[in-house]
RNA sequence: GGGCGCGUAGCUCAGUUGGUUAGAGCGCCUGCUUCACACGCAGGAGGUCACAGGUUCGAGUCCUGUCGCGCCCACCA
């Protein structure tokens, strides 16, 4: 076997066992099992080429999950959802388009597809590869690109149905418009911003009259397209102008006045300007009042012809020149600074503009019912609890959905309009004729439908849907979905509304929202924003399981993970240690000059007695109890997404465990030359288990040290994947040795706390006396090797009390510890002491209190009074001890 | 405008239904090249749990209010 290199170097290994698990189908899933356990991965929402953190992150979440599952025999099958996004493939190609100074339009549909296959081509299989490196386990034979065949099918079949039962109707209304990317987008799409603008003030004449009418607005240029001016009907002030009219300036029209809802009395001058064409109350009050529609932009918000002597301007060139215009003739009352919300356009930035335009629509009422009560009955879970409120709120509050997209790259829409009857034909396959008349002259819709419908299906397209497939039948309804909440309403709804809709079953049954990651600034990580941090980059210097550990062990449920090199440092030290307790597991087994390790059974291997012995050395027994606990305590927690929690467990385990104290206790054993002894054995078998137990978090590193571990283990598992996660065994529990160990490590901790404060020579062995009337005697005895090794003292020890003025001494319940040093260095120790004793003077009277109080003894429960007397009784036993101490040090001239 | 979340050690954060002397990592201080590891070992300092009230025998934990920070949703000119 080669031996390890000193330092571990991921980058030595990780790409190795990436490539070997793909080819070796380690995370191929057999569709025929009757197991039901997969879970999704999100799907990047911006694919540029590369992955940012948060992938990173919810990968690395998703992969724990998997793993574990898989390690405990459940079949598994994690979906990767990559590439999905047509918002992301259409956006990422106009940019590099946009690059080369092409526009879309210039270039025509058929041209631009070719576009969108040449760069799926080129970059497709790149990130995929990035994906399988950063340490994702997923299912690539599942994997879909946006226009696949099952999945086009997928979606046609969707449309059609919710068309045949009216869910989907085409309307025309005043939708939010991107005048840049030149498509309608739904409301999730249009991103709000606060921003400074002005409230401008207009004056309308009154017509017949010196009377002017004064309105607000902070989008003079749509005056224009005014067809009303409204007052409440409430509103005294202006009862007398009830079926009057005025005179919209500029366009010299005559436009009524009307009295509605939407003109609040309490706001301004109490009279609003109707603009049923640009905002949306106004298109409401609009149809109420059958107003006509004036729209005076066109679709990339230039005026057009309606806006008479301003059209071909931009519209905030126009608004400049109409309110100029305005002023000068005087019908500008005042302009005030106003801070207002403008819709944006999540894509690209640009103000959003509302626009009448005919679009499809989803009814979304009859679908969010059932997928409320979904949640509301707990058939599917939404952890964490608080994530529920804001679904049922948006939920309640969900408006119709606009599915239609002028873009160019997504499902085309299947539907037909026919130019002779002008008939709409909806059809799974593409038809030759009109299905109303029967002409041939049928056009299909140009449009595309929004990228969200089809990703909406994504939990059982994905598995054959429409078709009763067996992986449908197997896998569906999947188990869980590991997301972050920026994407619940765009997605998740989505998912459950069309699930429930189609399928009749829920298509998760739990939905884990993770956390975001943050930069150092705690801001979001974004492209836009520059701050992103490329996980390729930050894998290749740290290593995959550095950090994978890393972000998990910060993200505690509901919270936001900080991202931070300092922290990877330190999981980098983290995967070294590991590397060197392996190292000094098989030098040390060299030395030994052992046979390779072949135990019968891996999973059930239980702690032996070396030769002759009756019982199994302690710290074994030690070890293996908690390795025992560990394994209850990391099944839990991964079970409840405590994933930070897990890491923290194992984190400490292995540190100061396994490393820090069994290790060292080891060493005490080792013999050259000695062969494959039982106690060895049990060390290969608890650094095996501890790998087994850390694979979800740290997969590559320990399928490395796995590997070479276990080489001449006959039928073992391929890969540490695929073997049984630890589960908690109750004959491996052994509270005594674990009690045991606890004393034995308090006796070298107060040894070498004596020592430090001392400050003597570390290599020098010193004389010490341990005094004991309980079970530490036999302890003392019976591991005096590894005390003197520990803590270098070499300790006598004694059954009984200290007698008093013995000099420097540690007291604590189970022992005194007395060491024979040079009296110099004892006022260090009496500081010490002191501090000790306030520190339990403070305790023990809080307790005094507590037990003196009749209320507390007449309501607390009987088990918190007896423990906190237990504890009260103890620390009386040490503050007497420490009192003994201080006189022993007063008393102790020169032992 | 509505809703959610967060203020705990110098920094980043844990703290599961209220119950011992509030924890971790990093950083800092002291001493160690001890034959797995200086990406290490041993020891140590450091916190009126944002503030003010309240409930309780008991509050970092529950309630109310204040201040500061972050986020989501929203067609009020």
């Amino acid at each position: 076997m080669q031996p390890l290199d000193k330092v571990y170097e991921p980058q030595k290994f990780e790409p190795y066992w990436a490539q070997w698990w793909i080819e070796n189908g380690v995370f191929q899933a057999a569709s025929d099992s009757p197991a039901r356990m997969y879970s999704l991965v999100i799907p990047p929402p911006n694919v540029t080429g590369s992955l940012h953190m948060g992938h990173m992150f919810e990968m690395a979440e998703t992969d724990i999950s998997m793993r574990w599952r898989r390690m405990r025999g459940y079949n598994t099958l994690w979906l990767p959802g990559m590439d999905h996004a047509g918002i992301a493939t259409q956006m990422v190609v106009e940019r590099d388009l946009a690059q080369k100074g092409i526009q879309r339009r210039e270039i025509g549909r058929e041209k631009f597809l070719e576009h969108v296959w040449e760069w799926k081509e080129k970059y497709g299989d790149r990130i995929k590869k990035q994906i399988v490196r950063i340490g994702a386990s997923c299912d690539w034979s599942r994997e879909r690109f946006t226009m696949d065949e099952g999945l086009c099918r997928a979606v046609r079949e969707a449309f059609v149905r919710l068309y045949d039962k009216g869910l989907i109707y085409r309307g025309t209304y005043l939708i939010n418009w991107c005048p840049r990317c030149l498509t309608a987008l739904s409301d999730l799409e249009t991103v709000h911003e606060e921003r400074d603008g002005h409230l401008w003030h207009l004056r309308y004449p009154v017509t017949g009259s010196q009377e002017y009418l004064v309105v607000a607005t902070t989008r003079p240029e749509t005056m224009l397209g005014d067809t009303a001016v409204a007052v409440n009907p409430e509103d005294e002030r202006y009862r007398h102008l009830h079926g009057k009219t005025v005179t919209l300036p500029l366009m010299n029209r005559e436009i009524p006045i009307i009295t509605d809802e939407v003109a609040d009395p309490k706001f301004g001058t109490g009279v609003v300007k109707v603009t049923p064409a640009h905002d949306p109350n106004d298109f409401a009050a609009g149809k109420r009042h059958n107003l006509a529609e004036i729209t005076v932009m066109d679709e990339t918000a230039h005026m057009n012809e309606n806006a008479g002597p301003y059209a071909g301007l931009d519209r905030f060139e126009a608004r400049r020149q109409i309110v100029a215009h305005l002023q000068n003739l005087g019908l500008l009352e005042k302009i005030e600074d106003y801070r207002l919300v403008v819709g944006t356009c999540q894509r690209c930035g640009t103000v959003v503009e509302p626009r009448i335009s005919t679009q499809w629509f989803v009814r979304t009422k009859p679908l969010a019912e059932p997928a409320m009560a979904a949640v509301e009955s707990g058939r599917i879970q939404i952890i964490p609890e608080q994530w529920r409120k804001v679904y049922f709120e948006w939920m309640t509050n969900i408006r119709d959905w606009c599915i239609s997209r002028q873009l160019w790259w997504g499902h085309r829409i299947p539907a037909w309009y026919c130019e002779k009857c002008g008939e709409i034909t909806v059809a799974r396959e593409d038809p030759e004729r009109c299905a109303h008349c029967g002409s041939a002259k049928v056009k299909q819709d140009p449009d595309v439908l929004d990228t969200w419908f089809s990703s909406g299906l994504w939990p059982f397209s994905t598995l054959g849907w429409p078709d009763d497939t067996a992986d449908l039948r197997s896998f569906y309804p999947t188990s869980l979905l590991n997301t972050g909440f920026d994407i619940l309403f765009f997605w998740v709804a989505r998912m459950i509304m069309f699930g429930l809709e189609f399928t009749g079953e829920v298509p998760f049954r739990q939905v884990y929202i993770h956390a975001l990651v943050r930069d150092a600034e705690k801001h979001k990580m974004s492209k836009t924003r520059g701050n992103a941090v490329d996980p390729m980059e930050v894998a290749e210097k740290f290593g995959t399981d550095a950090v994978r550990f890393s972000l998990v062990v910060g993200a505690a449920p509901g919270t936001d993970v900080v991202f931070s090199e300092d922290r990877l440092t330190g999981y980098q030290a983290f995967a070294n240690k590991i590397w060197n307790a392996a190292r000094f597991v098989f030098l040390s087994l060299e030395k030994a000059g052992a046979e390779p390790w072949a135990p019968e059974n891996l999973q059930e291997f239980r702690p032996q007695a070396s030769g002759g012995a009756m019982e199994v050395p302690l710290e074994d027994r030690w070890i293996f109890s908690r390795l025992n606990d560990v394994a209850e305590q990391s099944n839990r927690a991964i079970e409840q997404f405590r994933y930070h929690e897990v890491a923290h467990l194992l984190y400490h385990f292995i540190w100061h465990e396994f490393c820090d104290w069994y290790v060292e206790l080891k060493k005490l054993r080792f013999q050259e030359g000695s062969g494959l002894t039982p106690e060895w054995k049990n060390l290969l078998a608890a650094f095996e288990r501890t790998l087994r137990l850390l694979h979800p978090l740290m997969p590559f590193i320990t399928e490395e040290l796995w590997q070479r571990l276990t080489v001449h283990v006959a039928g073992r598992p391929r890969s540490l994947a695929l073997a049984a996660y630890p589960q908690y065994d109750v004959h491996l529990s052994d509270m005594r040795a674990e009690r045991e160990v606890e004393v034995l490590k308090s006796i070298i901790g107060a040894a070498r706390d004596l020592r430090a404060q001392m400050k003597l020579d570390p290599r020098k062995v010193v004389e010490g006396t341990l005094y004991s009337k309980s079970a530490a005697v036999e302890i003392a005895r019976g591991s005096a090797g590894a005390i003197q090794k520990l803590a270098a003292i070499n300790l006598e020890v004694v059954a009984g009390s200290a007698p008093v003025n013995s000099g420097v001494h540690a007291a604590t319940p189970e022992f005194d510890l007395v060491l024979r040093v040079p009296a110099a260095e004892v006022e260090a120790r009496r500081e010490k002491l002191g501090k000790e004793k306030a520190q339990l003077e403070k305790a023990c009277d809080s307790s005094h209190r507590q037990l003196q109080n009749e209320e507390f003894l007449a309501k607390a429960p009987p088990a918190v009074i007896e423990s906190i007397r237990q504890k009260l009784g103890q620390y009386e036993a040490q503050i007497a001890k420490l009192n003994q101490a201080l006189d022993g040090l007063d008393a102790s001239g020169n032992p």
